[in-house]
RNA sequence: GCCGCAGUAGCUCAGUGGUAGAGCGCGUCAUUGGUAAUGACGAGGUCGAGAGUCCGAUUCUCUCCUGUGGCACCA
């Protein structure tokens, strides 16, 4: 038979030689090397037989499509090591993740941390024994007929989803075996070193909450132990750019017991929170949106009208009756706002709406309070209390495409000013379970689809993801550490303009319904704080820099002149401290640099005869001795914030 | 909410069945210096909370709280 090679040419095999053949006839150090075949594209067994006109490559370790493959027969091989040096505990699943791979396991007692190193030098030892990984197809009652045996009963559940099509595959290595499609490197050998386990968790059997909880082991792994100590040394940096490490050590914020998802934003923070929030208003009052502020604390009534007590109670804070005064016992029932829409929706009532009024852009930086689950709450990632730079757009169905565009503009401008030029957009369309005809969901799809690509974004479909109350468009960006933030939504709304009675006056003098679209582009201002200080591992850009220039004195006798400095920067607009400590220039530099403050005006008696200062910008060692108004317009023009510059 | 891990000075952490220690930070004093740590001295702790075992608990046991890594959730 006949084999094409990557490279065009192709080879003549006898009849069912597999991969292994074919890089044995290629050369004999291919052979050695060789760990996978990929076969029309597939990547499959060495040994798996080829067929007549197939386009094959022998993958080596110098493949990267290796990976995944790697992985999971390392997840094969930690499963081995498990149940060699435990007894009770049955295997699940162990696929392959992003940097390596994880194993589920039931075990009546918990893994603890310890068990990690043990498992690993058997690992280790499995490795070095070198077994062969075997493949065989065996029938349903074969394979049901071992888990009965080896009582492993997670596995035989898994045996009934097997579509009745598929063959049922087993891999050998050694003694140990699992049900599997593979598929995997020829021996355990060729996993090599690369790898290590890194932690231990709790996950559920199938992903349902309802069912039992497994140990899940999670692992890295490499081609070869620079990767992994690659891998091992980026985990290092990303952790020096924890937001909540950050925070702390520049002074930005911080979280206490007592008020558990809510933060303290301190005023170098607080100061960042603010200048998002004024450049925010100002992009978003150039767009057409007026602001609004609506009430935190409603009547639960309102919130049983508004659908969401029904779908949201667990979540929401609530004031039962009563509560409102503990002594008298007085008071409805109230809960804190857990999104702004149905607040939007009560302004909009107010008044008769002509079709004149629409669109119509409703904009608030929503206070909403959502009572998120202990396990999930995690920094300014995840907090209980946040604010929304929430909108709602009202208009008719027919001017959802131009308003789609019109925010995906904004979107891209806004992010672009953030400093996040990759911006991914996911499109959901109809869930099977929706409201609304399908007349209207065809419409809405077509112009948001449309729309999307009108803005030249990158465009992912979604099938089926939609919201039961209309489609919507997902927006996601990618920081500097290639991490995926879901930031930005639009969402079409038929739903709650009816449930909530909104309507307008169309040129025909009837009532119509209005379609309203909730778009938020940074998401939370909180979650978008910490999105900012981890993309730019707290290096802000001036803009947005908490304190943009710190004048610092050489010695004592220059803290007059400093103190002029620091009017002067003040006059000009920039946010600017002094230091005038006793203390050493050095000290000085050394401290702020760490508080990542982007410019360090220094200031001595050579400063202070001539009128200059010197300049040293964050992340250099150079010094820029300028005179001290020519210093200060070149900062101002960097600390502009983007809305404001060329204006 | 579930599973693992953790909670000791402002921060990072050590430590012990007989009520605690380091470095940094903070304060005072000396030093007045030229671009990533000047020196000396000093103050600072209900060892997360509650209960139990014990003559005695920060240490052992249990419960709870909070954090943390996952899972589930995320309008």
């Amino acid at each position: 038979m006949d084999i094409k090679l990557p490279d065009g040419s192709s080879r003549a095999l006898n009849d069912g030689a597999n991969g292994y053949d074919l890089a044995r006839d290629i050369s004999p150090s291919l052979a050695k090397v060789a760990l996978l075949a990929e076969i029309d594209g597939t990547v499959c067994d060495l040994n798996t037989p080829l067929h007549d006109g197939a386009q094959v490559a022998i993958l080596t370790r110098k493949d990267e499509a290796i990976l995944p493959h790697l992985r999971h027969s390392c997840a094969h091989i930690l499963a081995e090591a498990v149940q060699r040096l435990f007894g009770d505990v049955q295997i699940t699943f162990g696929p392959a993740t992003e940097t390596g791979f994880y194993y589920d396991f039931y075990r009546e007692t918990p893994f603890v941390q310890d068990d990690l190193a043990q498992i690993e030098a058997e690992m280790h030892r499995i490795v070095a024994e070198n077994s062969n990984f075997r493949r065989s197809v065996w029938t349903r009652a074969q394979m049901l007929d071992w888990c009965q045996e080896h009582g492993e009963t997670f596995k035989a559940e898994h045996v009934g989803n097997i579509p009745a099509d598929e063959d049922l595959s087993v891999y050998h290595q050694g003694e140990w075996m699992d049900m599997c499609r593979g598929p995997h490197l020829p021996n355990t050998g060729a996993v090599g070193k690369g790898f290590k386990l890194m932690k231990l968790a709790g996950a559920y059997w199938r992903g349902d909450a309802n069912n039992p909880q497994l140990q899940r082991i999670y692992g890295t792994c490499w081609r070869d132990t620079k990767e992994l100590s690659a891998h091992l040394h980026m985990l290092e940096e990303a952790e020096k750019r924890d937001h909540r490490r950050l925070g702390r050590e520049m002074n930005l914020f911080h979280l206490q017991e007592e008020a558990a998802g809510s933060v303290f934003w301190h005023p170098r923070g607080w100061t960042l929170y603010r200048v998002m929030q004024d450049y925010m208003r100002a992009r978003q009052i150039e767009g057409g949106y007026q602001e609004v502020k609506t009430p935190q604390l409603l009547d639960r009534v309102f919130w049983e009208k508004s659908g969401h007590w029904d779908k949201y109670r667990e979540d929401m804070f609530v004031l039962p009756e009563g509560a409102s005064n503990e002594d008298t016992g007085e008071g409805k029932a109230h809960a804190l706002k857990p999104m702004n829409c149905p607040c939007h929706v009560m302004i909009f009532r107010q008044g008769i709406k002509s079709y004149r009024d629409l669109p119509l852009r409703m904009a608030e930086f929503g206070s909403c309070h959502r009572n998120e689950a202990s396990g999930a709450l995690h920094g300014l990632m995840r907090v209980r209390a946040f604010t929304q730079d929430d909108a709602h757009i009202f208009c008719t169905p027919e001017q959802i495409a131009e308003e789609t565009v019109r925010f995906c503009t904004l979107l891209q401008q806004i992010y672009q000013d953030f400093g996040f030029s990759d911006i991914q957009v996911l499109f959901s369309d109809r869930p099977k379970v929706r409201a609304g005809s399908d007349a209207v969901w065809d419409q809405a799809e077509a112009a948001l689809s449309a729309a999307g690509k009108a803005a030249g974004l990158d465009f992912t479909h979604n099938p089926g993801d939609g919201a039961f109350y209309g489609p919507k468009l997902d927006f996601v960006l990618r920081d500097a550490l290639g991490r995926e933030w879901q930031c930005g939504t639009l969402q079409c709304d038929f739903v709650l303009p009816e449930r909530l009675g909104a309507n307008y006056i169309g040129a025909d003098g009837a009532e119509h319904r209005p379609v309203m679209l909730h778009r938020a582009i940074i998401g939370s201002f909180e979650r978008f704080c910490g999105v900012l200080i981890e993309h730019y591992a707290g290096k802000l850009p001036m803009w947005l820099a908490p304190v943009q220039a710190m004048v610092c004195t050489i010695s004592e006798g220059a803290d007059a002149y400093a103190a002029s400095v620091l009017e002067r920067f003040h006059k000009a607009g920039l946010r600017t401290e002094s230091d005038i400590r006793n203390q050493k220039i050095g000290y000085k530099i050394r401290e702020h640099s760490l508080q990542k403050i982007p410019a360090l005006v220094v200031v001595g008696a050579k400063e202070a005869e001539t009128g200059s200062v010197a300049i040293r910008r964050l992340g250099s060692t150079e010094q820029h001795i300028l005179p001290l108004e020519e210093a200060i317009s070149t900062l101002c023009l960097e600390a502009t914030p983007p809305h404001l510059r060329n204006i």
